[in-house]
Order: C-alpha cells, then structure tokens, then sequence
DNA sequence: AGTCTGATGTAGCCCAGGCTACATTGAGCG
DNA sequence: CGCTCAATGTAGCCTGGGCTACATCAGACT
C-alpha cells in the first residue's frame, strides 16, 4: 500500500512544487485582469480587491511585483492591462483552467467542487498530464 | 471560450488554496517521517534535510510548528515519532497520493511525471473527486 | 585525555503575502 | 467654492519558509 521511497528525488520535486507555488499569484492575476477586462473593460485595484478577497494593499504590492516580471502595465487612466507576455499567459491560464473543470465534470465531480479543485491543481499539472486529460475528454 | 465570472466565490476559493498551502508543508513532513520510520526506524533532523534537500535550520523550524499542530513528538533518542493525530494524517496522505498516482498512470501518464504532479495536486483534491478517482479507477 | 566530526540548535537576515492605520488625490455635489 | 468619499498609495508590522554563520554537544578514534 505504502511502496513510496525516501529518495533524493523528493527534494527536487519538492523545490518544483514550491517554484509552482510562487507563480501561482502572478498567473491568478493575469487570470483575473483578463477576465476583468473582458466583462467590465477594465481591471483596478479595487476590482481586484473584491476578486480576491483581500486588502489593498495586497492587491497594490503583487501588481507591482507582477509588474515587474512584465506580465501586466499601467494603462493612462489608472487601471492595469496585460502585456503581450501578460496576455499570452491569462489566455493558457484559462484554457488550462477550463479544460481542468471539464475533465473533473466529466468524472461526475459536481459543478462548484469541480471549480474549486480546479484552482488549486491547476498550477500543478503539467503538459503531459493535461494532454492525457485532453485526450481521454476527446476519447468518450 | 472563456466563461469564467469574476465572482465573489473567487474569494471563498482563493481563500481556500492558501489555507491548503498552509498545510501543505505538514502533510509532506508527516508523510516523510512515516516513510523514515518505516524504512530506517528512525526520522531525525538530518534525515528530513535529506529527503526535501532544504537547510537542517528549515527542518528544525518546521518541525517545531508542526509539533506545537501535535503532529509530531520528540523521543527520548532525539529523534521524532508521529503522534496519532500525525499518523492518522500521514496514513491518510500516503493512501491518497498513491490514489492520485494510480489515477494519473492510468490515463497514460509516465511513471516520474505522475510522481511529480500527484505531488503538487494531492493537496487540492476535495473528498469529493478523490472519490471520483476512485470510482473511476475500480470501473475500467 | 584531547581532538575531530556529525547532529542539533540559535541568531539574525531575506522575500512573499497577509494586515491596519494613516496620507493623498480626484470627482462629484450641495 | 469647498466638502466628502472612494480609490490609491505609504509605513510598518506579522507569519511562514528559505538561508548563512556561529555555538553546542556527544561519540569515535587516536
């Protein structure tokens, strides 16, 4: 039942799950600013203080940090819009997002369990587990 | 497409992956020390340094947390045992990410990149696609 | 006994992601 | 014109999870 081995490859899996941790944020903002974007035509702090549930001043300090990296930029009037690079990882975000949903759907997980699983594996999974999910999708 | 709704329950959802992350770090040491004891009889400081390749000064500190959680206790020799809180999660943990790996294999994924992603995914399944899985594996 | 080494522990630093409390700024309105 | 209020920003604190550098402490081996 047990079989897992204490090995040395741990650690590295470990280091790669905590690499996965630290851009979770970034790709949950790039996620939300598109989606702002598209149903309200912009994305300010306050919008995305009520998206995800938390201060200001979080929301002020990881823009920055996102900003940084180049995924998002000031626009004139205040708000954030997604860099190229920004846009290209809001649009693989929410298709992976969405096959995700999709896949636990299709194994019977209910509607709001699916969605909330979904956020948390999604940043886990990787090419190749998400093309076997693709492909037993396409298969039934 | 896209689909998603910049809702309120992203909140609630995004509230929830952090709480996960809290407890990710217990989960995996719990888990290693199981393993440790199984396979060596004993799961010292150094031993943990070892399996998540992270500075003896990280163990020592995680550690403390997660026996101020009654996870974990020191035994006479120096070294540490699970409470039966801890076991209880570690048996739990284990069986679950042996479900999750199981579950990958079977739809096509390789051996090492299963072992990879169970690792990052295992703490964000819900009871209720947990038994999804299950299900799913028992019918094919 | 003395020394050397491995294991453990402490002090103190870094970064990320939370927070509250206090400024500032700008738009709308009486 | 001036007031108010919402949005934004700054200062400064907490916690968790990393780290290096420095102390112990115990056992092994001259």
């Amino acid at each position: 039942m047990r079989g897992r081995t204490v090995s040395t490859k741990a650690a590295a899996r470990h280091n790669r799950v905590r690499k996965q941790h630290s851009d979770e944020l970034a790709e949950d903002y790039v996620e939300a600013i598109g989606a702002l974007l598209e149903e309200r035509g912009q994305a300010r702090v306050t919008d995305l203080q009520g998206v995800f549930g938390v201060s200001h001043v979080s929301v002020i300090r990881a823009l920055k940090r996102i900003e940084e990296r180049g995924l998002v930029a000031r626009t004139e009037t205040g708000g954030y819009e997604l860099t190229d690079t920004g846009k290209a990882m809001a649009e693989t975000s929410a298709e992976r997002h969405e096959l995700v949903v999709r896949f636990l759907l299709s194994l019977g997980v209910s509607s709001g369990q699916a969605e909330a699983d979904a956020e948390g594996m999604e940043h886990h999974l990787s090419a190749e587990s998400l093309e076997a999910m693709k492909a037993f999708l396409e298969s039934r």
